[in-house]
DNA sequence: GTGGTCTAGACCACA
DNA sequence: GTGGTCTAGACCACG
Protein backbone atom coordinates (compact mmCIF):
# COMPACT_ATOMS: atom_id res chain seq x y z
CA UNK A 1 0.00 0.00 0.00
CA UNK A 2 0.63 3.32 -1.12
CA UNK A 3 -1.34 6.55 -0.04
CA UNK A 4 0.30 10.39 -0.58
CA UNK A 5 -1.54 13.49 0.29
CA UNK A 6 -0.98 17.32 -0.08
CA UNK A 7 -0.52 20.29 2.23
CA UNK A 8 1.27 23.44 2.40
CA UNK A 9 4.38 21.90 0.78
CA UNK A 10 3.93 18.75 2.77
CA UNK A 11 3.51 15.20 1.18
CA UNK A 12 2.75 12.03 2.88
CA UNK A 13 3.30 8.33 1.39
CA UNK A 14 2.77 5.52 3.62
CA UNK A 15 4.86 2.41 2.88
CA UNK A 16 2.75 -0.63 4.78
CA UNK A 17 5.05 -2.96 3.09
CA UNK A 18 8.20 -1.85 4.45
CA UNK A 19 8.16 -3.21 8.38
CA UNK A 20 8.53 0.50 9.24
CA UNK A 21 5.52 1.63 11.78
CA UNK A 22 3.41 4.02 10.11
CA UNK A 23 3.43 6.22 12.93
CA UNK A 24 7.32 6.21 12.68
CA UNK A 25 6.49 7.55 8.79
CA UNK A 26 4.45 10.15 9.45
CA UNK A 27 7.12 11.56 12.29
CA UNK A 28 9.86 10.61 9.99
CA UNK A 29 8.37 12.86 6.90
CA UNK A 30 7.41 15.73 9.36
CA UNK A 31 11.42 15.51 10.36
CA UNK A 32 12.71 16.30 7.22
CA UNK A 33 10.14 18.32 5.50
CA UNK A 34 11.44 21.00 8.14
CA UNK A 35 15.29 20.38 8.21
CA UNK A 36 15.04 20.61 4.13
CA UNK A 37 13.05 23.58 4.31
CA UNK A 38 10.13 22.86 2.83
CA UNK A 39 7.76 24.03 6.09
CA UNK A 40 8.74 26.65 8.28
CA UNK A 41 7.79 27.69 12.00
CA UNK A 42 3.91 28.23 12.06
CA UNK A 43 2.48 26.34 9.32
CA UNK A 44 -0.09 24.31 9.99
CA UNK A 45 -0.66 20.40 9.85
CA UNK A 46 -3.49 18.86 8.39
CA UNK A 47 -5.85 17.75 11.42
CA UNK A 48 -5.34 14.15 12.52
CA UNK A 49 -9.23 12.99 10.96
CA UNK A 50 -8.25 14.57 7.32
CA UNK A 51 -5.14 12.69 7.18
CA UNK A 52 -6.22 9.66 8.85
CA UNK A 53 -8.55 9.58 5.81
CA UNK A 54 -6.40 10.63 3.51
CA UNK A 55 -3.90 8.01 4.55
CA UNK A 56 -6.51 5.02 5.50
CA UNK A 57 -4.54 5.05 8.66
CA UNK A 58 -5.69 4.99 11.95
CA UNK A 59 -6.68 8.52 13.59
CA UNK A 60 -5.25 7.02 16.37
CA UNK A 61 -1.75 6.19 14.57
CA UNK A 62 -2.03 9.75 13.26
CA UNK A 63 -2.23 11.27 17.06
CA UNK A 64 0.71 8.97 18.50
CA UNK A 65 2.81 10.72 15.52
CA UNK A 66 1.78 13.94 16.58
CA UNK A 67 1.74 13.53 19.78
CA UNK A 68 5.70 12.38 19.76
CA UNK A 69 6.61 15.40 17.92
CA UNK A 70 4.59 17.68 20.24
CA UNK A 71 6.15 16.00 23.10
CA UNK A 72 9.67 17.17 21.20
CA UNK A 73 9.15 20.70 21.30
CA UNK A 74 9.01 20.48 17.23
CA UNK A 75 5.15 20.60 17.36
CA UNK A 76 2.46 23.07 18.99
CA UNK A 77 -1.20 22.01 19.42
CA UNK A 78 -4.18 24.97 19.65
CA UNK A 79 -6.76 23.36 21.07
CA UNK A 80 -9.61 24.53 18.62
CA UNK A 81 -7.88 25.52 16.29
CA UNK A 82 -5.09 23.02 14.74
CA UNK A 83 -1.26 21.80 15.00
CA UNK A 84 1.36 24.05 13.93
CA UNK A 85 5.01 24.06 13.38
CA UNK A 86 6.91 25.30 16.71
CA UNK A 87 9.04 28.17 16.04
CA UNK A 88 11.21 26.82 18.62
CA UNK A 89 12.26 23.04 16.78
CA UNK A 90 15.64 22.15 17.19
CA UNK A 91 18.27 23.82 14.98
CA UNK A 92 19.51 21.34 12.00
CA UNK A 93 23.00 21.89 13.41
CA UNK A 94 21.55 21.14 17.19
CA UNK A 95 22.89 19.12 19.81
CA UNK A 96 21.47 15.54 19.19
CA UNK A 97 23.27 15.72 16.25
CA UNK A 98 26.92 14.88 16.48
CA UNK A 99 25.14 11.66 18.72
CA UNK A 100 23.08 10.32 16.35
CA UNK A 101 25.81 10.72 13.63
CA UNK A 102 28.49 8.82 15.44
CA UNK A 103 25.65 6.11 16.22
CA UNK A 104 25.30 5.55 13.00
CA UNK A 105 28.17 5.46 12.07
CA UNK A 106 29.35 2.96 14.40
CA UNK A 107 26.38 0.96 13.18
CA UNK A 108 27.67 0.94 9.26
CA UNK A 109 31.46 0.23 10.15
CA UNK A 110 30.12 -2.75 12.31
CA UNK A 111 28.36 -3.99 9.21
CA UNK A 112 30.60 -3.43 6.96
CA UNK A 113 33.04 -5.26 9.21
CA UNK A 114 31.07 -8.19 9.15
CA UNK A 115 30.33 -8.37 5.55
CA UNK A 116 34.09 -8.93 5.54
CA UNK A 117 34.63 -5.08 3.84
CA UNK A 118 38.27 -4.23 4.76
CA UNK A 119 39.74 -0.79 4.81
CA UNK A 120 40.94 -0.72 1.39
CA UNK A 121 37.66 -1.84 0.06
CA UNK A 122 35.36 0.46 2.10
CA UNK A 123 36.79 4.40 1.28
CA UNK A 124 36.56 3.67 -2.18
CA UNK A 125 33.38 2.55 -1.70
CA UNK A 126 32.28 5.83 -0.49
CA UNK A 127 34.07 7.82 -2.40
CA UNK A 128 32.20 6.03 -5.60
CA UNK A 129 28.75 7.01 -3.57
CA UNK A 130 29.47 10.51 -2.96
CA UNK A 131 30.74 10.89 -6.68
CA UNK A 132 27.73 9.26 -7.28
CA UNK A 133 25.47 12.21 -6.60
CA UNK A 134 25.64 12.84 -2.98
CA UNK A 135 24.99 16.46 -2.43
CA UNK A 136 22.65 16.40 -5.59
CA UNK B 1 25.53 -5.41 27.51
CA UNK B 2 27.19 -7.09 25.11
CA UNK B 3 28.63 -10.55 25.19
CA UNK B 4 30.82 -12.50 22.47
CA UNK B 5 31.78 -15.98 21.96
CA UNK B 6 34.05 -17.75 19.40
CA UNK B 7 33.06 -20.71 17.04
CA UNK B 8 35.33 -21.89 13.94
CA UNK B 9 35.48 -18.29 12.26
CA UNK B 10 31.67 -17.79 14.02
CA UNK B 11 31.64 -14.88 16.84
CA UNK B 12 28.38 -13.90 18.19
CA UNK B 13 27.89 -10.69 20.06
CA UNK B 14 24.83 -8.98 21.06
CA UNK B 15 23.73 -5.77 22.10
CA UNK B 16 20.90 -5.58 23.98
CA UNK B 17 20.66 -1.90 24.33
CA UNK B 18 20.15 -1.61 20.39
CA UNK B 19 16.25 -2.65 20.64
CA UNK B 20 16.58 -5.27 17.97
CA UNK B 21 15.79 -8.62 18.57
CA UNK B 22 18.24 -11.09 19.99
CA UNK B 23 16.97 -13.28 17.31
CA UNK B 24 17.52 -11.21 14.55
CA UNK B 25 20.77 -10.08 15.71
CA UNK B 26 22.17 -14.09 15.43
CA UNK B 27 20.17 -14.18 12.03
CA UNK B 28 22.26 -11.43 10.82
CA UNK B 29 25.21 -12.55 12.14
CA UNK B 30 24.82 -15.88 10.30
CA UNK B 31 24.11 -14.54 6.98
CA UNK B 32 27.07 -11.93 7.34
CA UNK B 33 29.58 -14.80 8.21
CA UNK B 34 28.45 -16.70 5.32
CA UNK B 35 28.31 -13.83 3.63
CA UNK B 36 32.07 -13.04 4.13
CA UNK B 37 33.11 -16.45 3.69
CA UNK B 38 33.77 -16.89 7.16
CA UNK B 39 31.82 -20.19 7.13
CA UNK B 40 31.03 -22.49 4.62
CA UNK B 41 28.80 -25.30 3.84
CA UNK B 42 28.80 -28.02 5.95
CA UNK B 43 30.72 -25.68 8.97
CA UNK B 44 28.51 -26.88 12.38
CA UNK B 45 27.24 -24.05 14.16
CA UNK B 46 27.13 -23.68 17.57
CA UNK B 47 24.35 -26.14 19.86
CA UNK B 48 21.70 -24.27 20.49
CA UNK B 49 22.11 -24.69 24.26
CA UNK B 50 26.12 -23.67 24.22
CA UNK B 51 25.46 -20.53 22.22
CA UNK B 52 22.45 -19.69 25.12
CA UNK B 53 24.83 -20.35 27.80
CA UNK B 54 27.28 -18.35 26.23
CA UNK B 55 24.73 -15.40 25.07
CA UNK B 56 23.17 -15.67 28.54
CA UNK B 57 19.96 -16.31 26.21
CA UNK B 58 16.95 -18.70 26.74
CA UNK B 59 17.39 -21.74 24.27
CA UNK B 60 14.21 -21.14 22.69
CA UNK B 61 15.48 -17.90 21.11
CA UNK B 62 18.43 -19.49 19.70
CA UNK B 63 16.22 -21.78 18.46
CA UNK B 64 14.05 -19.24 16.33
CA UNK B 65 17.01 -17.82 14.88
CA UNK B 66 18.34 -20.98 13.65
CA UNK B 67 14.64 -22.24 13.08
CA UNK B 68 13.84 -19.21 10.47
CA UNK B 69 17.02 -19.44 8.61
CA UNK B 70 16.48 -23.18 8.20
CA UNK B 71 12.84 -22.57 6.77
CA UNK B 72 14.99 -19.81 4.40
CA UNK B 73 17.22 -22.59 3.55
CA UNK B 74 20.53 -21.41 4.78
CA UNK B 75 21.29 -23.88 7.60
CA UNK B 76 20.20 -27.66 7.89
CA UNK B 77 19.41 -29.23 11.03
CA UNK B 78 20.20 -33.11 11.84
CA UNK B 79 18.11 -33.70 15.00
CA UNK B 80 20.43 -35.69 17.74
CA UNK B 81 23.61 -34.09 15.56
CA UNK B 82 23.52 -30.48 15.48
CA UNK B 83 22.50 -27.39 12.90
CA UNK B 84 25.30 -27.15 9.62
CA UNK B 85 25.57 -24.47 7.11
CA UNK B 86 23.24 -26.06 4.09
CA UNK B 87 25.07 -26.86 0.71
CA UNK B 88 22.79 -24.48 -1.68
CA UNK B 89 23.34 -21.18 0.38
CA UNK B 90 24.41 -18.45 -1.61
CA UNK B 91 27.96 -18.12 -2.64
CA UNK B 92 30.55 -15.91 -0.59
CA UNK B 93 31.44 -14.16 -3.27
CA UNK B 94 28.66 -13.78 -5.08
CA UNK B 95 26.15 -10.82 -5.72
CA UNK B 96 24.51 -11.01 -2.47
CA UNK B 97 27.75 -9.96 -0.53
CA UNK B 98 27.87 -6.68 -2.92
CA UNK B 99 24.01 -6.50 -2.90
CA UNK B 100 23.96 -6.47 0.70
CA UNK B 101 26.87 -3.89 0.67
CA UNK B 102 25.49 -1.90 -1.76
CA UNK B 103 21.84 -1.60 0.39
CA UNK B 104 23.97 -1.11 3.47
CA UNK B 105 25.61 1.74 2.12
CA UNK B 106 22.79 4.02 0.46
CA UNK B 107 20.68 3.62 3.54
CA UNK B 108 24.09 5.04 5.79
CA UNK B 109 24.32 7.87 3.18
CA UNK B 110 20.72 8.88 2.81
CA UNK B 111 20.62 9.10 6.53
CA UNK B 112 23.97 11.11 6.35
CA UNK B 113 22.53 13.30 3.98
CA UNK B 114 19.32 13.59 6.33
CA UNK B 115 21.29 14.84 8.74
CA UNK B 116 22.76 17.67 7.16
CA UNK B 117 26.57 15.71 6.93
CA UNK B 118 27.93 16.96 3.90
CA UNK B 119 31.22 15.46 1.80
CA UNK B 120 32.95 17.57 3.42
CA UNK B 121 32.07 16.45 6.75
CA UNK B 122 31.74 12.84 5.78
CA UNK B 123 35.35 11.39 4.44
CA UNK B 124 37.22 12.69 7.01
CA UNK B 125 34.68 11.18 9.89
CA UNK B 126 35.12 7.80 8.25
CA UNK B 127 38.73 7.95 8.40
CA UNK B 128 38.86 8.75 11.81
CA UNK B 129 36.67 5.63 12.59
CA UNK B 130 38.83 3.72 10.84
CA UNK B 131 42.12 4.92 12.24
CA UNK B 132 40.41 4.30 15.73
CA UNK B 133 40.68 0.42 15.35
CA UNK B 134 38.21 -1.20 12.16
CA UNK B 135 40.37 -3.74 10.88
CA UNK B 136 41.98 -4.61 14.22
CA UNK C 1 -9.61 -35.49 19.61
CA UNK C 2 -10.25 -33.58 16.52
CA UNK C 3 -12.05 -29.98 16.76
CA UNK C 4 -13.21 -28.12 13.72
CA UNK C 5 -14.14 -24.09 13.58
CA UNK C 6 -15.23 -22.25 10.57
CA UNK C 7 -14.39 -19.18 9.20
CA UNK C 8 -14.72 -17.39 5.55
CA UNK C 9 -13.89 -20.38 3.42
CA UNK C 10 -11.41 -21.40 6.24
CA UNK C 11 -12.03 -24.88 8.40
CA UNK C 12 -9.67 -25.76 11.08
CA UNK C 13 -9.80 -29.29 12.31
CA UNK C 14 -6.28 -31.45 14.36
CA UNK C 15 -5.82 -34.70 14.83
CA UNK C 16 -3.81 -34.93 18.15
CA UNK C 17 -3.75 -38.49 17.86
CA UNK C 18 -1.76 -38.28 14.63
CA UNK C 19 1.40 -37.79 15.85
CA UNK C 20 1.85 -34.34 13.32
CA UNK C 21 2.35 -31.53 15.00
CA UNK C 22 0.03 -29.02 15.71
CA UNK C 23 1.79 -25.91 14.00
CA UNK C 24 2.18 -28.41 10.54
CA UNK C 25 -1.27 -29.39 10.75
CA UNK C 26 -2.30 -25.93 10.51
CA UNK C 27 0.40 -25.06 8.19
CA UNK C 28 -0.67 -27.33 5.87
CA UNK C 29 -4.12 -26.57 5.81
CA UNK C 30 -3.65 -22.85 4.97
CA UNK C 31 -1.53 -24.20 2.19
CA UNK C 32 -4.01 -26.62 0.71
CA UNK C 33 -7.21 -24.13 1.17
CA UNK C 34 -4.92 -21.21 -0.64
CA UNK C 35 -4.28 -24.09 -3.07
CA UNK C 36 -7.39 -25.19 -3.87
CA UNK C 37 -8.89 -21.72 -3.97
CA UNK C 38 -11.12 -21.54 -1.10
CA UNK C 39 -8.93 -18.46 0.60
CA UNK C 40 -7.41 -15.67 -1.65
CA UNK C 41 -5.26 -12.83 -1.48
CA UNK C 42 -5.76 -10.47 0.99
CA UNK C 43 -8.07 -12.33 3.11
CA UNK C 44 -7.76 -12.30 6.81
CA UNK C 45 -7.10 -15.45 8.95
CA UNK C 46 -8.59 -15.72 12.51
CA UNK C 47 -6.96 -14.15 15.12
CA UNK C 48 -4.37 -16.16 16.76
CA UNK C 49 -5.82 -15.59 20.07
CA UNK C 50 -9.41 -16.66 18.71
CA UNK C 51 -7.65 -19.83 16.56
CA UNK C 52 -5.91 -20.52 19.86
CA UNK C 53 -9.33 -20.85 21.96
CA UNK C 54 -11.05 -22.22 19.03
CA UNK C 55 -8.70 -25.15 18.46
CA UNK C 56 -7.95 -25.42 22.29
CA UNK C 57 -4.03 -24.72 21.54
CA UNK C 58 -1.33 -22.35 22.72
CA UNK C 59 -1.34 -18.68 21.05
CA UNK C 60 2.37 -19.44 20.71
CA UNK C 61 1.33 -22.83 18.42
CA UNK C 62 -0.68 -20.69 16.06
CA UNK C 63 1.77 -18.00 15.75
CA UNK C 64 4.56 -20.54 15.28
CA UNK C 65 2.88 -21.82 12.09
CA UNK C 66 1.61 -18.22 10.52
CA UNK C 67 5.24 -17.23 11.46
CA UNK C 68 7.04 -20.01 9.05
CA UNK C 69 4.25 -19.13 6.68
CA UNK C 70 5.11 -15.22 6.41
CA UNK C 71 8.72 -16.20 6.62
CA UNK C 72 8.02 -18.21 3.09
CA UNK C 73 6.51 -15.34 1.72
CA UNK C 74 2.98 -17.12 1.83
CA UNK C 75 1.37 -14.89 4.93
CA UNK C 76 1.53 -11.16 6.01
CA UNK C 77 1.17 -9.93 8.96
CA UNK C 78 0.16 -6.22 10.03
CA UNK C 79 0.71 -5.97 13.40
CA UNK C 80 -2.61 -4.48 15.61
CA UNK C 81 -4.66 -4.97 12.52
CA UNK C 82 -4.66 -9.01 11.98
CA UNK C 83 -2.67 -11.35 9.26
CA UNK C 84 -3.76 -11.74 5.70
CA UNK C 85 -2.49 -14.07 2.74
CA UNK C 86 0.04 -12.66 0.84
CA UNK C 87 -0.39 -11.44 -2.71
CA UNK C 88 2.26 -12.91 -4.11
CA UNK C 89 1.08 -16.51 -3.53
CA UNK C 90 1.21 -19.54 -5.81
CA UNK C 91 -2.09 -19.39 -8.03
CA UNK C 92 -4.85 -21.53 -6.97
CA UNK C 93 -5.44 -22.99 -10.28
CA UNK C 94 -1.41 -23.04 -10.98
CA UNK C 95 0.88 -25.67 -11.21
CA UNK C 96 1.20 -26.18 -7.41
CA UNK C 97 -1.46 -27.52 -6.67
CA UNK C 98 -1.47 -30.05 -9.71
CA UNK C 99 2.36 -31.13 -8.72
CA UNK C 100 1.10 -31.24 -5.11
CA UNK C 101 -2.21 -34.16 -6.16
CA UNK C 102 0.56 -35.30 -8.34
CA UNK C 103 3.14 -35.85 -5.10
CA UNK C 104 0.21 -37.06 -2.88
CA UNK C 105 -0.95 -39.64 -5.19
CA UNK C 106 2.66 -40.91 -5.88
CA UNK C 107 3.10 -41.52 -2.80
CA UNK C 108 -0.10 -43.17 -2.12
CA UNK C 109 0.15 -45.63 -4.84
CA UNK C 110 3.97 -46.33 -3.87
CA UNK C 111 2.58 -47.81 -0.31
CA UNK C 112 -0.30 -49.36 -2.07
CA UNK C 113 2.04 -51.21 -3.79
CA UNK C 114 4.68 -52.03 -0.81
CA UNK C 115 1.67 -53.42 0.53
CA UNK C 116 0.84 -55.46 -2.02
CA UNK C 117 -2.33 -53.79 -3.31
CA UNK C 118 -3.09 -54.39 -6.98
CA UNK C 119 -4.73 -52.49 -9.23
CA UNK C 120 -7.74 -55.14 -9.13
CA UNK C 121 -7.91 -54.29 -5.18
CA UNK C 122 -7.11 -50.37 -5.12
CA UNK C 123 -10.20 -49.06 -7.71
CA UNK C 124 -12.88 -50.90 -5.62
CA UNK C 125 -11.18 -49.40 -3.06
CA UNK C 126 -11.32 -45.78 -3.93
CA UNK C 127 -14.88 -46.07 -5.23
CA UNK C 128 -16.06 -47.76 -1.77
CA UNK C 129 -14.60 -44.51 0.12
CA UNK C 130 -16.15 -42.46 -2.22
CA UNK C 131 -19.42 -43.93 -2.12
CA UNK C 132 -19.10 -43.30 1.79
CA UNK C 133 -19.31 -39.31 1.88
CA UNK C 134 -15.97 -38.22 0.25
CA UNK C 135 -17.69 -35.08 -1.17
CA UNK C 136 -20.48 -34.92 0.92
CA UNK D 1 23.56 -37.83 1.72
CA UNK D 2 22.45 -41.46 0.03
CA UNK D 3 24.89 -44.41 0.91
CA UNK D 4 23.83 -47.89 -0.43
CA UNK D 5 24.99 -51.50 0.79
CA UNK D 6 24.08 -54.88 -0.69
CA UNK D 7 23.77 -58.48 1.29
CA UNK D 8 21.54 -61.56 0.47
CA UNK D 9 19.30 -59.68 -1.51
CA UNK D 10 18.90 -56.80 0.95
CA UNK D 11 19.81 -53.37 0.09
CA UNK D 12 19.75 -50.54 2.33
CA UNK D 13 19.86 -46.90 1.52
CA UNK D 14 19.62 -43.57 3.14
CA UNK D 15 17.97 -40.63 2.63
CA UNK D 16 19.28 -38.17 5.30
CA UNK D 17 18.28 -34.95 3.50
CA UNK D 18 14.10 -36.78 3.88
CA UNK D 19 13.18 -35.55 7.26
CA UNK D 20 12.40 -39.21 8.30
CA UNK D 21 14.86 -41.04 11.09
CA UNK D 22 16.85 -42.93 9.90
CA UNK D 23 16.22 -45.85 11.68
CA UNK D 24 12.48 -45.55 10.53
CA UNK D 25 14.07 -45.72 7.07
CA UNK D 26 15.64 -49.28 8.19
CA UNK D 27 12.82 -50.59 9.71
CA UNK D 28 11.17 -49.79 6.49
CA UNK D 29 13.11 -51.12 4.18
CA UNK D 30 13.53 -54.55 5.47
CA UNK D 31 9.91 -54.95 6.01
CA UNK D 32 9.32 -54.31 2.35
CA UNK D 33 12.13 -56.78 1.58
CA UNK D 34 10.35 -59.36 3.73
CA UNK D 35 6.67 -58.19 2.07
CA UNK D 36 7.92 -58.55 -1.42
CA UNK D 37 9.66 -62.08 -1.08
CA UNK D 38 13.33 -60.53 -1.57
CA UNK D 39 14.56 -62.46 1.70
CA UNK D 40 13.12 -65.10 3.26
CA UNK D 41 12.69 -67.11 7.26
CA UNK D 42 16.34 -67.79 8.16
CA UNK D 43 18.60 -65.41 6.30
CA UNK D 44 20.82 -63.54 7.97
CA UNK D 45 21.26 -59.93 8.08
CA UNK D 46 24.35 -57.77 8.14
CA UNK D 47 25.75 -57.15 11.53
CA UNK D 48 24.57 -54.10 13.20
CA UNK D 49 28.64 -52.72 13.51
CA UNK D 50 29.10 -53.59 9.30
CA UNK D 51 25.86 -51.85 8.31
CA UNK D 52 26.58 -48.46 10.73
CA UNK D 53 30.12 -48.16 8.91
CA UNK D 54 28.40 -49.02 5.15
CA UNK D 55 25.58 -46.14 6.07
CA UNK D 56 28.00 -43.91 7.65
CA UNK D 57 25.27 -44.09 10.70
CA UNK D 58 25.56 -44.54 14.63
CA UNK D 59 25.53 -48.42 15.67
CA UNK D 60 22.93 -46.96 17.92
CA UNK D 61 20.59 -46.23 15.02
CA UNK D 62 21.32 -49.96 13.55
CA UNK D 63 20.63 -51.39 16.50
CA UNK D 64 17.70 -49.00 17.46
CA UNK D 65 15.84 -50.75 14.48
CA UNK D 66 16.84 -53.90 14.71
CA UNK D 67 15.44 -53.90 18.13
CA UNK D 68 12.01 -52.67 17.63
CA UNK D 69 11.58 -55.74 14.64
CA UNK D 70 12.75 -58.25 17.39
CA UNK D 71 9.80 -57.04 19.71
CA UNK D 72 7.79 -57.40 17.10
CA UNK D 73 8.76 -60.88 16.18
CA UNK D 74 10.06 -59.87 13.04
CA UNK D 75 13.58 -60.58 13.61
CA UNK D 76 15.69 -62.98 16.28
CA UNK D 77 18.80 -62.39 17.71
CA UNK D 78 21.07 -65.78 18.10
CA UNK D 79 23.66 -64.10 20.59
CA UNK D 80 27.00 -64.50 19.09
CA UNK D 81 25.92 -65.68 16.19
CA UNK D 82 23.89 -62.47 14.51
CA UNK D 83 20.50 -61.47 13.38
CA UNK D 84 17.70 -63.55 11.26
CA UNK D 85 14.79 -63.00 9.71
CA UNK D 86 12.38 -64.90 11.86
CA UNK D 87 10.17 -68.11 11.05
CA UNK D 88 6.35 -66.80 12.04
CA UNK D 89 7.05 -63.16 10.59
CA UNK D 90 3.55 -61.60 9.53
CA UNK D 91 2.42 -63.30 6.32
CA UNK D 92 1.89 -60.41 3.45
CA UNK D 93 -1.78 -61.06 3.42
CA UNK D 94 -2.17 -60.93 7.78
CA UNK D 95 -4.04 -59.10 10.24
CA UNK D 96 -2.37 -55.61 10.56
CA UNK D 97 -2.55 -54.92 6.96
CA UNK D 98 -6.14 -54.20 6.29
CA UNK D 99 -6.33 -51.42 8.93
CA UNK D 100 -2.99 -50.01 7.37
CA UNK D 101 -4.52 -50.20 4.10
CA UNK D 102 -7.84 -48.34 5.40
CA UNK D 103 -5.69 -46.00 7.17
CA UNK D 104 -3.35 -44.93 4.32
CA UNK D 105 -6.42 -44.39 2.12
CA UNK D 106 -8.30 -42.26 4.68
CA UNK D 107 -5.53 -39.92 4.72
CA UNK D 108 -5.15 -39.74 0.86
CA UNK D 109 -8.78 -38.82 0.59
CA UNK D 110 -8.13 -36.53 3.09
CA UNK D 111 -5.42 -34.89 1.28
CA UNK D 112 -7.40 -34.75 -1.91
CA UNK D 113 -10.50 -33.25 -0.11
CA UNK D 114 -8.72 -30.43 1.12
CA UNK D 115 -7.22 -29.68 -2.24
CA UNK D 116 -10.11 -29.65 -3.81
CA UNK D 117 -9.77 -32.70 -5.76
CA UNK D 118 -13.50 -34.12 -6.43
CA UNK D 119 -14.88 -37.51 -7.59
CA UNK D 120 -14.80 -36.98 -10.64
CA UNK D 121 -11.38 -35.34 -10.98
CA UNK D 122 -9.94 -38.05 -8.60
CA UNK D 123 -10.96 -41.19 -10.35
CA UNK D 124 -9.54 -40.42 -13.50
CA UNK D 125 -6.00 -39.61 -11.72
CA UNK D 126 -5.93 -43.08 -9.98
CA UNK D 127 -6.22 -44.74 -13.44
CA UNK D 128 -3.83 -42.86 -14.97
CA UNK D 129 -1.42 -43.59 -12.58
CA UNK D 130 -2.38 -47.36 -12.32
CA UNK D 131 -1.75 -47.24 -16.63
CA UNK D 132 2.05 -45.71 -15.91
CA UNK D 133 3.00 -48.52 -15.19
CA UNK D 134 1.53 -49.43 -11.41
CA UNK D 135 1.97 -52.95 -11.42
CA UNK D 136 5.04 -52.90 -13.35
C1' DG E 1 24.21 -35.60 23.99
C1' DT E 2 21.36 -33.29 19.93
C1' DG E 3 17.10 -30.43 18.36
C1' DG E 4 11.62 -30.29 18.39
C1' DT E 5 7.15 -29.36 20.36
C1' DC E 6 4.12 -27.32 23.40
C1' DT E 7 2.54 -24.79 27.34
C1' DA E 8 2.20 -20.73 30.39
C1' DG E 9 2.84 -16.29 31.27
C1' DA E 10 4.98 -11.64 31.20
C1' DC E 11 5.87 -7.45 28.83
C1' DC E 12 6.04 -4.55 24.69
C1' DA E 13 4.83 -2.06 20.25
C1' DC E 14 1.38 -0.90 17.14
C1' DA E 15 -3.39 0.60 15.19
C1' DG F 1 -7.80 -4.99 20.23
C1' DT F 2 -3.68 -6.88 17.08
C1' DG F 3 0.93 -9.60 16.76
C1' DG F 4 6.07 -9.85 18.61
C1' DT F 5 9.61 -11.10 21.89
C1' DC F 6 11.45 -13.52 25.52
C1' DT F 7 11.68 -16.51 29.44
C1' DA F 8 11.04 -20.91 31.95
C1' DG F 9 10.22 -25.43 32.01
C1' DA F 10 8.31 -29.98 30.69
C1' DC F 11 8.37 -33.87 27.67
C1' DC F 12 9.69 -36.24 23.42
C1' DA F 13 12.38 -38.21 19.43
C1' DC F 14 16.69 -39.09 17.56
C1' DG F 15 21.76 -40.66 17.31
Amino acid sequence: MNSTISEPALSFSLDTASGIPVYRQIIQQIEYAILSGRVKSGDRLPTIRALAVDLKANPNTIAKAYNELEIRGILITQVGSGTYISDKRPEPGGDGRERKIRELTERFMGEMKALGVGRDELLPLIERHIAGGFDE
